[in-house]
DNA sequence: TATTGTTATACTCTATAACTATA
DNA sequence: TATAGTTATAGAGTATAACAATA
């Protein structure tokens, strides 16, 4: 900044509900940046190591936490679109990450599954992504952890009662 | 999920640091995941009223914020690439809602600052965001919401520290 | 030489629409 | 008619590189 600390505008404004947001204090914009900084910190570290993208990875999660699932499983469990899912599903296939297998009882649909190479990949992986979240945890105690994720849990909860209404697809 | 809830695969491995991570309760998904439903939710909202985007909105919550300050500052302030600054302050620009004044100290750069119809508009979005946030945050004391500005600073410390050595870009 | 800011360009993730093949 | 999945395409947001003007 030009003289940092800046002072803000607060004493140009009176009340409480027309007083400046001061943008880093304001929920939101703090989430958006903590996580983004998170998840380009980790993806990184994996993309480096493996080269594999955040949506890769998040196939690779879910088919190593399932076994063998569908493309629509994979999106709905890792929220992805179906047409990320498509791409990513398609990368890892060419690399012979993971297999697909018809569905003999609906052929519109495959089961997809890690190969050895996948889970060796992904045996690669976990300890790298765990040994990633433990590090960015450091300073919070085991209760600290239990604290945050049921914090988490509510504003998710909350934020996902927001849009019922409108977009159902 | 074709049989929700489906059964995960811990018993194939063994192990602490081998055992398969569920997506659902690891730290950097769950903050993309909550971060990215919440920036959407609330774009949305002033999208729809106002018609700005994301980056539009921080500039005008950080000249709302610091009165007159320049391009860099506010990407210093918000977190934005230069290239991101630039597009959005021009944007706004155009619709006359900041202008620009030259720093005859160093005419490279400029003070940018609100109109009278920026700060009106301003003064609109403020009530918005703010009581989206509260709508958020409802299911949280005063003291949950202390505890997790706590928790989310330390996180936010921690992971800026991982890129420390790296890129100083 | 270094810095502010702009433009061109590209990359990632996300999303819509149009399509196929199956049901 | 509806669903699983693919492809084309477009939209955010972010980033790098090249550049102009200024310091």
């Amino acid at each position: 900044m030009t003289s940092p600390p800046l002072p803000d505008n607060a004493h140009e404004q009176d009340g409480c509900d027309n007083a400046p947001i001061r943008l880093e204090e304001f929920l939101p914009y703090r989430l958006n940046q903590l996580a983004s900084e998170v998840s380009q910190s980790l993806a990184q570290a994996y993309g480096e190591a493996f080269g594999i993208s955040v949506p890769e990875w998040r196939i690779l999660a879910t088919l190593g936490q399932f076994g063998m699932v569908t493309a629509r499983d994979i999106g709905t469990h890792s929220r992805m679109h179906k047409t990320m899912v498509s791409r990513a599903v398609a990368t890892l296939e060419g690399r012979d990450l993971i297999i697909r297998q018809a569905n003999q009882a609906d052929l519109r649909e495959a089961f997809l599954s890690l190969t050895p190479e996948g889970k060796a990949l992904y045996r690669k992986i976990v300890p790298l992504a765990r040994g990633f979240a433990a590090d960015l945890c450091q300073d919070l105690s085991p209760e600290d952890l239990v604290r945050l994720n049921i914090l988490l849990d509510r504003l998710s909860e909350r934020v996902r009662s927001f849009g019922q209404q409108s977009s159902q697809a």
